[in-house]
DNA sequence: CATGAATGAGGTTTCATTCAT
DNA sequence: CATGAATGAAACCTCATTCAT
């Protein structure tokens, strides 16, 4: 075992460190946000929750804004595995579609902080982050379209669906189930009396439907 | 022209000068709120924006919240009056639907400002305002879905519709319409290459033809 | 009854008015000061309470600083008459004293609020009041030693009270009571277990003590 | 020296540093509140005259009302202190209290600063310090009575005194001399022409004589 | 590298006072 | 002469970020 062998080892070692003080910083971040809400995050909480000093959290992040573009892209990759694990689950593009909205609805659940914070940065129409930044995100934002617009297009492939863009619904079927989403808000509201979950399936099966070829 | 008519006249100018400010407050505030998002808004702004002092903001609202409350309600009204407006100018239950598509999409492109503001407070899943305001905010809130209930509710009086469960069917709708009205968002990054206008009208019409009784 | 008549009538009323309202801001404000202290006072509030408009405050006084100003001489000409009538009730010049610090005692539980006031304003060793009412207002606070100042001179005149310098005595007394009003402070800390009355009386009988000729 | 050393030296300079400062601000804070009274400290002044940031300040009190509670303190052990000191350099309880009574005017003279803040504290009826904080200052204020206490305990042990109740004379006594200090800020109104430091000395004697047993 | 003390900009709010009506 | 709307200075406090150790 020579000297560069063993700079090697511990070098492998720090990076390990490295890794889960990382993973560390972005876990105290994404819980303050869900308890607190954004501004109820501020760095000192995040260091005193991942245990780390003040000042570590700017060696691994540049600030504020990497931590939450970095969380944005996480939500957008988890909820992308989740959409492309549904999808192979089944096999008749119907139900794919039914295993997509599924799938977003439970994550929506399951991972609430994630999705209020997207929604938060895909609302809002303030210029949030750098340019670059942006860009980055976006590329993991657009990976979750691809489940949907696949399904669509094995449907029209199989006959099952009209012959229609296949991207542009799958924009529509998004657009469509992040809105519906977002009732849940309204449960103890305008939504008194009404099942959240039913209202749920009730769109889905909306939108399978208006693909579908009538047979006359 | 005696005193008492006077004072009245004065007292007349008084309060259109008051009105005006106060408008020109909650304008301000509007604007900064759209161009810096929720936590980009500061008092000092505001009063900067509207020409006023400091401290004068306080005498017209207790404080932020009120303000955003104060926006909420009208933003609310509006989009009512746009939609109660829109279904009175046509007859079938299928162009009511239409008409009111296309007034929130209108109404989400000429009050851009009013329409973004109220995304945030129905999306943000934080608590803004207290309870008491919150209920006045809500009651604002529901009016807005009886335009869509009635045109569902009428359709299936004439027959035209499915006997479905014609509140569900309008918050389904809402919620979808809201969901789409936020695609544009993203017309430079996943929308590339598709025209908004033409999703929104698909998305309109997939939601009339699941409601449409078909003739075999 | 001539213009020059009616006028003069007018004028009584208005001034009649004016003392009235005078007097409604100074209860105003010795009232609030009262219940919240001295930051608690704001001329908003008196305006409220007195029932006046806020800006009529200052056509009656300069400001905050001349309503104190004038509180203070109340409260001293207050006390100055307390013991004035107290001396006058009994004759013995040790009953006098003893009449007194009965006095003092008693107004600085009735009138706490007046009390605690000319505390802060004689402990305060900074400068609130401008040198020109600070003079004006001394003269008030210098009339209540006359009392305790006769007493003590009538006691010697008597042959009951040794031959001490009066004046310096009555200080001395003044002082002393004053320090011993404030032990009620502690009650519920350093003189748990004592009664603050049974400490007080003994403190002027110790006082008076020390002024009597001893008969041996 | 190795690491682990040179970290500790480090350690105890940089502790150092915080005394400093923390005596800084403190200090800053105490002179402040004498020339400006109470209201007249504000943490930017504070931070100003220490030489500190602004935010600094916070990082070593909560707050204004723990500054002031950690000066109350202060003042009542420095207090403390010269009693014990004097009580124990003279051995005869009349001389004992006489060295109190010194005690204090010195202290009331040299450490005007901090007499005068106590004596705010002690006087203003207002709720300033919340309960618990009220009980830890108490406690160090309670401290100063004890060597009066002794001092007439020890009195009436030798047979000098009248069997009185200790404590309870320690608080008139205290009270008193509490009171007596206060003249001095009459010297250029009412005490013209007299001598404060005569009036102390005699208001003293007169105490004493007050316990004193006498011979027939 | 990790640390956390120091910083100060910036936010909300209160309030004495002025002044046009 | 009474009024109260308007004003803005000033207070407290938080927090992202820097930088010496």
């Amino acid at each position: 075992m020579n000297a560069q062998h063993k700079r090697t080892e511990t070098g492998k070692r720090m990076q390990k460190v490295k890794d889960e003080r990382r993973r560390a910083i972005l876990e105290a971040a994404r819980g303050l946000l869900l308890k607190n809400g954004l501004d109820g995050v501020s760095i000192r909480q995040i260091a005193d929750i991942s245990g780390l000093g003040l000042g570590t959290i700017y060696s691994y992040f540049s600030g504020k804004t990497e931590i939450y573009a970095t969380l944005s892209m996480e939500a957008f990759d988890l909820i992308h595995e989740s959409l492309a694990t549904a999808v192979s689950s089944v096999t008749s593009p119907p139900e794919k579609i039914r295993a997509i909205g599924k799938s977003i609805l439970e994550f929506s659940v399951k991972h609430k902080a994630y999705f209020d914070f997207l929604d938060y940065f895909v609302s809002s129409s303030r210029r949030i982050f750098p340019m670059q930044m942006k860009s980055r995100i976006d590329k993991h934002g657009e990976k979750i379209l691809a489940p949907l617009h696949e399904a669509i297009e094995a449907g029209i492939e199989l006959g099952v669906f009209k012959r229609v863009d296949a991207k542009q619904y799958a924009l529509i079927f998004l657009g469509m189930l992040h809105g519906i989403t977002h009732l849940r808000k309204l449960q103890k509201t305008m939504l008194e009396g009404y099942r959240f979950d039913t209202l749920y399936d009730q769109a889905v099966e909306c939108m399978i439907d208006s693909l579908r070829i009538r047979q006359q």
